[in-house]
Order: structure tokens, then C-alpha cells, then sequence
DNA sequence: GTCATATAGTCCGAGTCGTGAACTAATGTG
DNA sequence: CACATTAGTTCACGACTCGGACTATATGAC
């Protein structure tokens, strides 16, 4: 039912086998040609046309001869770690952040600079990025790695190349893909740290769903706001105006006081950090962390109370979105062991007949978004290796 | 970024340009070969082949010549409104209905079957509706329109053609499509009624967004239960298990009552039809409208306390879907009046800095799930066109 | 060892379908 | 009436994939 805008020509069809066979490279690695033949349905003789190409290309390289049970052995089909690879940046409240994964989503290089980016100026955060960014692509140059371009994690709402806003930065307006383009040289994008977390989580997060990898799910991640990222099909859903998943927003006390966001009795302002700490009269979350370890009431009290609030925001999001599994991030995968148990009290009180979907922890910590950057990145050269041939063949002809 | 799974060939290719050029023609008929052309990027001689497979599958029709500026007139494309038709059928709580549309959208047969159908044998209520499809056809075989399908509009959870649980009709487990397909001698397919609803919105509605017709928006439709449609890019978001969109159980008030789902404090608990009536001190919606005309307070409070709890749950809502629009319909239509008010204030008391989006009431009243059902059908052929030239060419060899 | 069998991968002719330029058709303008 | 202008058709060409024939390389039976 989707409504078709583009004409199919013979190179789209090239384009789009093209992406089949080295997404069955990605997914199945190593594989033969004649298994890939198999399993896209595509004929063998599609199959190595097509494999010549990506092989032409540096994205795929041929390994070792395996032998099969009977006949001539497969000559194994992988992706090429020294192919291509992505830069992975993260703007962030208390750090930056610059790595750089290649081809099969291996990190080949990570640095993360640690620093209060609140109050200072807007420029000089910027500035520092551009280094760390400059740094990174020096190193992924010195490994041979050829960056393909650079994806931005921003705590905020990003439009076209540009930041909008950040409630927990301050940021309004910056129009920081040109920067740090011009900065690098690079192609760059801007997207939701949330949303980017959300994907590394799919990706390197290791989570499956039966067997299958989580494609439809809701990543929540708590850093010093609380982010949401709707992935449905295997990609963002962004919303209209790419304000979408923002769960930190969600009503779960109508009654309940004003947010920063303008609204009342967000989760945010009920289970964010500030609330958490205040309530557990610690200071930071390492002291939080120390004191429900060792036991301590307020500290417990105040996790479960987030955890109730937490639920309530998850049993709407299940009731209209029907995810496969809920995955917490950040400072909920830390505070996970005092946490779940409310959590998951809270959304079955709240959701009735519905089975609810897995609550699972996140095992990537802080690096989800900036990995979830870099792999952006290498991920759209998986999806569309006919524009990254295009590219090639502009460069060198 | 999309995963594609199956190979492009070259008849999938025809297959998607025949799909580009029919939607063209629906979107904008009449319209001539050389616009199409230019339209969609496809070469005039592409075109003229296309459409001429279009005209001999009896989906397309040239009409007279319209004169241009200068130069040779063009020949007009229009949908052929006899060539192809869609059954639509409804089953819900106190009707059942049916409803025949030709390709062009414009209902061609309609009939209403009231009478509750609470407690009543399923078996009993099947029978009626497969008479009423019967009927239906005959109707469409006598205005010389072939039936495509037939699509069936139920108030709760289908999954592969089987009703899995209807809460206001007491249903399980009913395998409506084999029945209604036994019946009738039709594909059929069954759906979601607020889906359906929501679709019937898009195509028929006359709603647009700034010119363009709605494309990404939350229909919420008020019947017995409080359903709800979401719509992304044009097609309707079902969620990993068809359960996506149940506006009515979201959390509206954390500490609330049991709802009959099971949970507490949903939307359909504190703001449903029930709820309001029992608030009004009246018996039927119709007698709640005549109080809320007559000005009677009792009838206001309890319409102005539902719409507050309706923008509580919208506000979950548009924090966490972004949509362009929301689009009330049933009985929150005929209400709308009396509840826009405080629905509007409350989604904005519970919403941040984000711009609302357009709070639209319906105008297809309690036809918006029946209009979908039939739409759906139709529109099947329109995105698929080389479907149906197969089923056609494989009937008559 | 040799031959049958099985599997992987390449080659090449055939078929499909969009492209693009040349061509025909039909109208208005000066 | 010539000419410009736009609509639509025809046809040679090229870019694909398909499918079967062919080559390459293994295992296992005898």
C-alpha cells in the first residue's frame, strides 16, 4: 500500500539488488555466493555479477575457501573491515564523544571528553568537537579506514543539519552539521541522541527477540533528561516533525507540578534525575548508586518511586505503540536491579489483557548513541552501496 | 535505510511503475499522459505503454479531449468508476452495515442493519452479516461493477483474518474472513474499526494540512469504546501485534479506577460513554446531546471532565507520535462542540514548548469505519494494479 | 585410481522493460 | 497557410535479470 513516488529504472534495480546481496553479506557473514543466491532469490548468475561489483567496490572481500559437505567448496563472502567506516559524535550534557566503527561495527577508535558543556559557549563546545572529530578521522585515516561521513548524537530536537533545541543544554538554533562539515570535510548529520541510542542498542546491544533481532521496540534512555526512541521496522520513527519519542514528556500525574518543558507532571519531572536525587538526598548518581547498594531506604524509595512513575509512561506507550520489547538505557540500566521490579508492577497495574512486551536492560551504557552514530553511518552504505559506488566512480574516473 | 527482502526483477519493476502512474492518475484525474510523465519522471513512451495496460485492465478511462493553451489537445485519464469495485462491510456493537464503492471513492450501495447485537449468538450475527454482503453483491453486480474484496471492520483485535477479542461485543477466537469468504465467494480481510475509521478520515474527510491532504495523524473515534487510529505517512501503524492505537486504555489517571481491560485509569474508564452518561444523569447519547444543548450543567461538566482526560491522553500522545493533526470522530464528533474546549486546554496545560497540532472533528460520522473498509479494498488495486492484472489475466486465459 | 555425484561459480543467449530521439497528430498564432 | 507548440506513438538501443549450459572442485563408492 505504499504509495510509490519514484520511477523504477533499470539502475534502481541494480541499486536495490545490489543492497539485497550485501545486506545478506551484513546479516549472514560468511556466505557463499550460491547461499545468498538461495536465500534472496535472486539467480546465481545475478548474484555474482552483483557480488563483482561490491568486491570492486571494497565492501566485501572474499575469505578462505570453506569446505562443504560434498562439491566444490564455497568461497566465504564477508563484509570488508577496511572498506568503509563511519564517525560516530556526541554532544552532550557533561562530555563529547568521537568513534569511529567500520564496516562490520567494529569500534576502531574512541575518545570521550569529559566536561560540563552547560554555560559555556556555544562556539567553543563546538570547537572542541571539531577537534575530537579532526583527531578521529586522523586516526581512522592512519588505519586506512576511508570515512564515508559523520553523525551527530545531540541531547535535543535536530532539524535538517540543525539544532532546534536541548532543553538540558540550552542550545537553540546552531547550526552545527555545517560546522562540523566544514570543520571535517565530512557529510554530516544531526540526529536524536535518544533515537541513535535506540539504534546501537538494536544493533550492537546483542538483544534478540526469539532468535530475531529486536526491530520494533522503545529504547528509553536516562541520561539527565529521560529520551525515548520509537524503532519500528528496524528504523526511527521520527514523527512528523521529528519530535517524536519523546518520553521524558509523557502525562503520568495530571495533577502533578509544572515541567521545564512548560507541561505538567511529565515522567521527566516526576522520575528524572533531579527528582531522584532530591528525593534520595544524595548528590550525584554514583552516591545514589552506593547508597541503594548498601541498602539505604530513602535511596530505595525514591529509585521505585521513578520506577512506578516509569511504568505508568510505559503502559501508554505500549497501549498505543505494541512494541516486541522496552529496553532501559542509561541511568535506568544502573539503576536497573532497584528499579524493574516497580517498573514492570506499575505497567502490568496499568495495561490489562495485553501481553506485555519483554523489559529488557541495555548493556551499552553511555557509548549506545555515539555507537549508534558511527554505525548511522556505516548502516546507510549498507542500505544503498549503489550511491557509495556512485560516489567512488566521481572521485576516480 | 529500509531492508529490502525481495529481489527486483523486471517484472516488479513494470509493477511499480504501473502502481506510480494509477496513483497519479487517482491523485489528480483527470490528468493527460504528458503530465503523468512529467509528474513522475517516467518518459512519455513509458507512460503511453503503462496506461495503455491500465486502459485494457478496464482501471483507467480516456475521456474527451481537453483543450489546452496550444498544441494538440490532451486526452483526459480518469479512474474508470466501472471497473473495479470494493465491499466494505461493519460489525459492531448495536449495527451492522455494508457499503460498495467503486474506484473512484463514491459509494455506490450502503445499507445499515440496526439492532444490538450484544449477547446474541455469534453464529446468528455472522449469518446476518454475510446476507447483508450478499446482498451488497448482488447490488454491485447489477451496476456491472466486479468486486475486488470485501473488508471487514470489527470493533476490537484481528489477527490473519480471525477476530481475537472484541471487549464491548464479547467475541473470540471467530474466523470472520473464512466465514464471510465461504459466504460470499470473496477475498476478505479483516480490520481494526478505529483503523479503518481513521483511513476512511484520510481518503474521504476532505481534511487536508496546509493543502495536502492528512498524511500523519491520530483519528480517535468515539463509540461505545474509545478506539483510536494511527496513521504514518498514509498507511495505518499496527504495532508488532496489530494492538498499536488503543487510545482508549492509556493511562489518564494513574491512581484511577479498574477498567474493564484490566488496568486503571484509562482513558475509555474515566471519559467512555459509560462514564459520561452515568456523570450527565442521562440514558443515551442522544439525550445527552439535547442536554448539552439545553444548556444543562450536569450534561456540560461530565462532557467538559471527559475532554479533560481526552487531552491528557492526547498529550501523551502528541509527545510521543508527533502527528501532523487529530482528528476526533463518533461521538466525540457530535460532542465536539461542548469537549474541544477543554480537551484543547488540556493538551496544552500538559505540553511543553511543542506546537500542538490541529484538533480536527470528523465529518463522516458513524460511515468513517464502513467508508475505510470499502477505501481499503479499492485502494488495494490502486497500489497493486499488477496484482490485479494477474488475478484478471489467470480468470480468463 | 577412477568414476559418479554433488555443489560453487561463470558465461552467454534470451527476454523484459525503460530510454531517448525521431515521428505523427492536432491545435493555435501570425 | 506556414509555423510554433504540445500530445502521443514508434522503434532501435541499452541495462538489467533469467535460465540453462558449462567449468571447477570437492566427496564417496568401487
Amino acid at each position: 500500500m505504499t504509495v510509490r513516488t519514484e520511477p523504477a529504472q533499470h539502475a534502481g534495480m541494480r541499486a536495490s539488488n545490489l543492497a539485497l546481496v550485501l545486506g545478506e553479506v551484513a546479516r549472514t557473514s560468511p556466505v557463499s555466493r550460491a547461499q545468498v543466491a538461495a536465500r534472496t532469490g535472486l539467480t546465481k548468475s545475478s548474484v555474482s555479477g552483483l557480488v563483482s561489483d561490491l568486491i570492486a567496490a571494497g565492501l566485501v572481500q572474499e575469505s578462505a575457501p570453506a569446505a562443504t559437505e560434498r562439491g566444490r567448496p564455497a568461497t566465504a563472502l564477508d563484509l570488508a573491515p577496511g572498506g568503509i567506516a563511519g564517525l560516530g559524535l556526541e554532544v552532550n550534557v557533561d562530555y563529547l564523544a568521537a568513534m569511529v566503527t567500520d564496516l562490520t561495527g567494529v569500534p576502531r577508535y574512541h575518545h570521550v571528553l569529559r566536561r560540563d558543556n552547560r554555560g559555556r559557549e556555544v562556539d567553543e563546545v563546538v570547537a572542541d568537537l571539531i577537534d575530537l572529530a579532526r583527531t578521529a578521522a586522523r586516526s581512522a585515516a592512519s588505519q586506512g579506514l576511508p570515512l564515508s561521513g559523520a553523525c551527530v548524537a545531540v541531547p535535543g530536537l535536530t532539524v535538517e543539519g540543525a539544532v532546534v533545541r536541548t532543553p538540558n543544554l540550552g542550545w537553540a538554533r546552531v547550526d552545527l552539521a555545517d560546522a562540523v562539515g566544514e570543520g571535517t570535510g565530512l557529510d554530516v548529520e544531526l540526529e536524536n541522541e535518544a533515537n541513535l541510542a535506540a539504534l546501537g542498542e538494536m544493533w550492537f546491544g546483542g538483544h534478540d527477540h526469539d532468535g530475531a533481532p529486536l526491530r520494533d521496540f522503545v529504547h528509553v534512555s536516562g541520561e539527565i533528561g529521560i529520551g525515548g526512541g520509537i524503532v519500528i521496522d528496524g528504523e526511527v520513527f521520527r514523527g512528523a516533525h521529528a519530535g517524536a519519542g519523546e518520553l521524558g514528556h509523557v502525562v503520568v500525574a495530571p495533577d502533578g507540578p509544572r515541567c521545564g518543558c512548560g507541561g505538567h507532571g511529565c515522567l521527566e519531572r516526576m522520575a528524572g534525575q533531579q527528582e531522584i536525587l532530591a528525593r534520595a538526598q544524595v548528590a550525584t548518581m554514583a552516591d545514589l548508586t552506593r547508597a541503594c547498594e548498601a541498602g539505604d531506604q530513602a535511596a530505595l524509595d525514591a529509585v521505585a518511586s521513578a520506577g512506578r512513575h516509569l511504568g505508568v509512561a510505559l503502559a501508554s506507550v505500549i497501549t498505543l505503540l505494541d512494541p516486541t520489547a522496552i529496553v532501559l538505557g542509561g541511568a535506568f540500566a544502573t539503576l536497573a536491579p532497584w528499579l524493574t521490579g516497580a517498573t514492570a508492577a506499575s505497567i502490568s497495574h496499568h495495561t490489562g489483557a495485553v501481553e506485555p512486551p519483554r523489559l529488557l536492560v541495555s548493556g551499552l551504557g553511555s557509548d549506545a548513541a555515539v555507537r549508534g552514530a558511527a554505525g548511522t553511518v556505516v548502516r546507510r552504505v549498507i542500505a544503498d552501496p549503489a550511491a557509495h559506488l556512485a560516489r567512488q566512480a566521481a572521485q576516480r574516473p
